[in-house]
DNA sequence: TGGTGATGTGAGACAAATTCATAATACTCA
DNA sequence: TGAGTATTATGAATTTGTCTCACATCACCA
């Protein structure tokens, strides 16, 4: 069969208005068409459409059933196209965020609640999975924003900075290394470093630290969770280097010292990239908005 | 915008495929064909659908939400066919039921339970609403089967008999119609004739003692349901004339008195009217066939 | 039974989708 | 890096199919 959109316009049309006649008026066409499209759509489904015994012509039980087709789709085109509109005129759109900073759920969460509430016709989602290459990804279009310390990426996309942070290393209260100022290489060859696993490249500790001086720590063991990053932390099974902003609870506890990197300590910044076409989108910016304020009041704790 | 069930197959096959060459040859057209097409759509939609920087082609953040529209619909109208094609070979249809025989939900609801598992495919109901005026309603196509104890109707109606029935007379022991043997129309000049609902033309009562002998009883009560019928009757607040059958139940009963009309009885018989067309259709010579089998049950007790 | 309102039919006009041939572009592997 | 391959884009011609116009037909009502 060969049933198009126009068929079930004409459907509903007729159905509405109660006639071939009227029906042609609505769909701007002249009554003849109507009328060879309905034989031709009746001679396709094999099936009596509609009852010409009575004079106005009517729907039969088949067409009824083919207009609830017609209900349900037409309104769902609709839906599109507005849609589409809408996207054209800025206020819908996506947001996949892919992160490759893993303690960053922290400030995104709050970040999201507050962008679902100024723009509901943005379809907003966290893309965890892809955590590595996620610039390939951005530039496929699978995610439309990556947060991220390393701003190197292909042409097409630009690096919006966040907020500074201090890579800052964690240690249990009575591991020796508390008895330091400050943290260098040399000082991790023997402790167990404990990470997210996640490719050393994108690691703080190794990236600034570790790879500069080819140290090896005695271990590593990989860990998914800040909250049991920090538990391992405290037992002293290994020690750990996490942003200044996740240790702000901390801080305070008896049982955690924290230590800077380097005597005059490390600063990265964070950056969300996206592709350059998005980055003027109106929600685009606000987000980034919303992001860097979340962050500031991270930062004060 | 000017989307066709085409594009939602070509934004389907595409993302299927994950490429415009394989898609084409899906959609047995050229590739030539499906690009020309998506540069329309595009155009029209004014909105990227693909992402062109990588290169097998890729659906864009728009283009999903499209290909989930189309993952919506397709389907809707495969099954659509589906039906069409069930129809065509007559495993599939409708039956929408006109009563002018009110207390006929009794049985029929069995009926209708047993054609179900039968004919799952058909689609069932009773329209109460229309009872009046059914069989223009059934020539119309709104209902396909008129259940009616009055087999006249227009050309294109076949009556199929369902079963004999003896309108008769049910009364409170304590009503002086008790003593009568038989109940005459003159009979029923000094009692309030509790009826449903509905003209009299379609009342046994009246069609066949009042009417023709030009008897007007005291008092007319409307009433839809048959259980209240019998509550009102019991208690001696008027009498009423019902289907033997419905009374069946009530025979043992010593509140209540039955009695035939005339001395010789009156006999009806219940028809089901339908469409010539669909008196051979399978399911309806089904549905015929259990309800008189069903009718026999209720004689029976 | 003829008029009125509604639907059906045939031929040609017209628009739009498809094809063919070929260009342009991205990816790959030496 | 550059040739080779795979993939998508483009232009002109062709085909397909829908629409309009003019008129025939049909049902209903008085």
């Amino acid at each position: 069969m060969h049933l198009e959109l126009r068929h079930l316009r004409t459907i509903k049309a007729i159905h509405d208005t109660g006639g071939l006649a009227r029906a042609a008026d609505i769909l701007n066409i002249t009554q003849s068409a109507l009328s060879h499209q309905i034989k031709g759509l009746e001679d396709q489904a094999g099936v009596e459409l509609f009852v010409r015994r009575t004079r106005p012509m009517r729907l039969s039980a088949a067409g009824f059933r083919m207009l609830r087709a017609a209900e349900r789709i037409l309104p769902e085109l609709e839906a599109l196209s507005d849609e589409f509109r809408a996207l054209r005129s800025g206020r819908s759109g996506r947001l996949f965020i892919a992160m490759e900073c893993h303690a960053c759920f922290d400030w995104l969460f709050p970040v999201l609640e507050q962008f679902r509430h100024s723009w509901p016709e943005v379809d907003v989602d966290i893309r965890a999975g892809l955590a590595f290459d996620a610039l390939p990804a951005l530039m496929r279009e699978d995610v439309d924003l990556v947060i991220s310390s390393d701003p190197d990426g292909p042409a097409g996309a630009v690096f919006h900075p966040l907020f500074d942070y201090s890579p800052t290393l964690v240690a249990a209260a009575a591991n020796p290394l508390a008895e330091r100022p400050w943290i260098e290489a040399e000082d991790l060859r023997d402790q167990v470093l404990i990470t997210y696993p996640v490719d050393r490249s994108r690691l703080d500790v190794f990236s600034t630290l570790l790879t500069p001086a080819r140290v090896e720590p005695r271990g590593i063991r990989q860990v998914e969770l800040t909250a049991v990053i920090l538990m391992l932390v405290a037992s002293d099974r290994g020690v750990s280097v996490l942003p200044d902003w996740v240790l702000r609870d901390v801080q305070g506890q008896a049982d955690y010292v924290t230590r800077r990197l380097t005597e005059k300590g490390v600063v990265k910044r964070m950056y969300a990239a996206t592709r350059d076409e998005d980055a003027t989108r109106p929600f685009v910016a606000h987000f980034l908005r919303l992001a860097r304020g979340e962050a500031v009041k991270l930062q004060r704790g």
